[in-house]
DNA sequence: AGGATGCTTCGGTTACGATCGAAGTATGAA
DNA sequence: TTCATACTTCGATCGTAACCGAAGCATCCT
């Protein structure tokens, strides 16, 4: 009856109060400290060191050490569907932490996904660029159609130059908070990072929320219209 | 920083290795019983019955009662692609209950993933409707061609009636074994089951594996070429 | 009715791992 | 060099949950 990878091993790492809250932190994208993890886990420094080794020989997370810091990451994209998935699970089943408060909003309506836009803002682009014509949507697929290849040029995203990268240009990733599709992939990588090189959103500190200033929510609502 | 859903509850559902073999056991689609499940888990009937009505209350599992048998199956399709997207990251880690061993091959040529074809199979039947125009694939995405609907009207499925189901005609599933993706979805379920009652392949007892017969795997090969 | 099978609940044991205090190591700053 | 910061390792405690034997229900068979 012993078939296949063992599940367990994985299942187990996540399955920690501590160590899911610090994996839940890295689903922010930036790289934290150990002091850090410590303090999203709840947990003493040195415990939080003995579950980030853990961690890491599981190959959930990499680090790398630059000075007296040792900054940690989720290992790679897979580990961070894997989260975002199980989050998705999790809030259908109401694994909640908490009931939804007045600090959830902001959160709602847009936040980082590892290094994407999620929430409200990142579904509406999502649907946005499908209904304008730019990203063809076959089941779970994305496609870049050739409209949208200049469309994004326009903006300022050479899409050329992202294919050639190894990583997949488009990827649906599963809200929690919507529970429904946005945009992952380095396509919506690049287009996050374009949205705060023009100054039109920042990422808060200690939070995944993204929060656009006055003309950039302008701006993003224009350029991404409910009702193409 | 306590945002968000509760991932930790689930990762220790499938953490504990009797639960996670249970749960293993239970993506071969089949529903199983209480005591079928003990054995597959390596423990006695009363821990797993524990083990079974936490899972249930966790929302991983499904139960109904017949008689003095109480049937248990995965909670829906997405708890078994939550498995299934675990023993990928699971194998890609190298985290193996044992080494590759002689009675593998037959799991890698064929088994059964939930309710559809997987393993070597599974990929070139992907593969080939891919290459002979029947599938359109899109980034992860597929979807049936016009083509594709009358080519497998051919064969005796009929597309027009699987779509009117609420569940996702294609899907892509990725293959632990082959590190490449297989077809999952209604559609996916309807080709095997379309080849188990032509005769051409059926389940083994305790297993997850699918053998066919000599003239299943001739028609089967005919079928779908590896290039097309 | 009596007996067998499938499963659950109870009680008590046991083992594993999460936790932290304290001490040890590495890197940078003064 | 000396001190401070960032982190790891050691050692010991403590709680939880996995586990099984035994007893209790429920369902089916004869």
């Amino acid at each position: 009856m012993k078939e296949g990878p063992d599940i367990a091993q994985i299942g187990a790492l996540i399955g920690d109060p501590a160590r899911a809250n610090m994996l839940a932190a890295l689903t922010g994208g930036r790289a934290l400290t150990a002091t850090e993890l410590a303090a999203a886990g709840g947990i003493t420094l040195q415990t939080a060191s003995t579950h980030l080794s853990k961690l890491e020989t599981g190959g959930l997370l990499a680090q790398r050490k630059q000075g007296r810091h040792r900054y940690f990451t989720l290992a790679d994209e897979a580990v961070a569907r894997l989260i975002e998935s199980m989050m998705g699970l999790a809030a259908s089943r109401g694994h909640l932490r908490h009931q939804p408060g007045p600090k959830d909003p902001a959160l709602r309506k847009a936040r980082i996904c590892y290094d994407h836009l999620a929430g409200d803002f990142g579904v509406r682009m999502l649907d946005s660029l499908v209904a304008l014509g730019s990203i063809d949507a076959i089941g779970d697929g994305l496609a870049v159609t050739a409209k949208g290849e200049s469309d994004l040029q326009c903006i300022g995203i050479d899409v050329s130059s992202l294919k050639s990268s190894r990583r997949p240009l488009c990827r649906s990733c599963l809200d929690w908070s919507e529970r429904r599709a946005h945009l992952a992939g380095s396509l919506g990588k690049a287009l996050l990072a374009n949205f705060m090189e023009k100054g039109w959103a920042r990422r808060m500190p200690e939070s995944r929320s993204v929060v656009f200033s006055p003309e950039g929510e302008r701006q993003f609502l224009r350029l991404f219209p409910l009702e193409a």
